[in-house]
DNA sequence: TTCATTTATTGACTAAAGTCAATTCTTTTG
DNA sequence: CAAAAGAATTGACTTTAGTCAATAAATGAA
């Protein structure tokens, strides 16, 4: 399916975001600026579609320019939805550098979403060109992991109820973006339980 | 409190260990190794001592050498245990390079326990030094955030009794090292409610 | 717009976890 | 060793979530 022009004015609009970002740091060249462009892909998906599935090896990372993304598993032929990805987030690969793990979960597009994609190959690259970057994604890295930490210390001193009142202070957009059965899932509840939980706090 | 002689040997011969790890990366001439090992404390604790409290402003990252520590919050007036910290794992400061973030957690010894633990700045110049070891991090981070994930992953997909199964596989070693009442926070129940999973599975 | 499908809610009932109090078992320590 | 403190278990009861079935509401495609 080739491009239309719209979507290519798109991407590029896309890219000169980036492009921003990267003199924003400071520290590049124009040239450098360019060749690192190069090394990174905009793509599109429409909802539904998937980017990931269980078993597939993957060696890219990505970040969400606009859209929202799910991550679930499938245990005992049901959907367990772990995680929400929006704009600004970024997906990490399950694989760092050379190992090759089939990933355990999916990947699918609750929205029309674009990704910014880079290969761990030209990440590698990317790295060797310029240290400063992978310093600051070892940082980023060391950000996301305490989100991660902290995401899990709330998850196991909360019960459905206050991780649904959670949401609705920290990520209020989800509920409006995202069905609610997989809300529940993501909650850790029955979207029966879910219907019941919002009724119980709509009646406080 | 002077060391004894008994607690210097012990120290040099963890010391002598990492050591050991640095050389077998291959990369290091001897010099090289003592410098880096240089900026490298290795201290040890009593049960029940802490190594973090709320509201610390930690500036270091370790390694348990040996021991166990366990991460807890504080809500509601109740300790609510997130992690257990054994052998060969990581505590990853919460603050990564120039932040200040006051620590929303305890960190305490559940036995005698002993560390590697590097400052953020000695940090900053070991990386700066061997750019190999930042890239090094940067791909344990990585794996560290996927762990993480599927942690996540696993707590949201399972029940309680399920999550005991699951330490039961993985972690048998800490139903003897920690106290029970301990693990059914950690497991997001109550002790009474961890006493009656374990009957239950007992009875089948 | 209409029909079909998907999603959300409700009801009735069951299973599991929370709470509080009492008891037993274990570990510490003077 | 004995007393005290800490930890684990048990019982009775309450609250919350799970399950299954029915219905209502919302969404999407023809």
């Amino acid at each position: 399916m080739a491009n239309t022009p719209d979507k290519i004015a798109y991407i590029n609009s896309v890219k000169n975001d980036i492009r921003k970002c990267f003199i924003a740091l400071g520290s590049f060249k124009a040239e450098e600026v360019e060749a690192a462009l190069e090394l990174i892909a905009i793509k599109t998906y429409k909802k539904g579609e998937h980017l990931l599935r269980e078993g597939d090896i993957s060696a890219k990372s990505c970040a969400i320019v606009s859209g929202c993304v799910r991550q679930y598993y499938i245990v005992d032929g049901e959907e367990k939805t772990t995680f929400f990805y929006t704009e600004g987030q970024s997906i990490f690969s399950p694989n760092s550098s050379s190992e090759r793990i089939p990933a355990k979960y999916y990947l699918s597009c609750v929205e029309h979403t674009t990704l910014s994609i880079i290969t761990l190959q030209n990440q590698k690259e990317l790295y060797q060109r310029f240290p400063m970057l992978e310093s600051m994604s070892r940082m980023s890295l060391q950000e996301e992991l305490n989100n991660y930490q902290e995401m899990l210390a709330t998850y196991i001193t909360t019960n459905p109820e206050e991780r649904y009142l959670n949401l609705l202070k920290h990520r209020p957009e989800l509920l409006h973006r995202v069905p609610q059965y997989q809300l529940a899932s993501y909650l850790g509840v029955t979207p029966e339980s879910l219907s019941r939980i919002r009724k119980r706090i709509f009646l406080k």
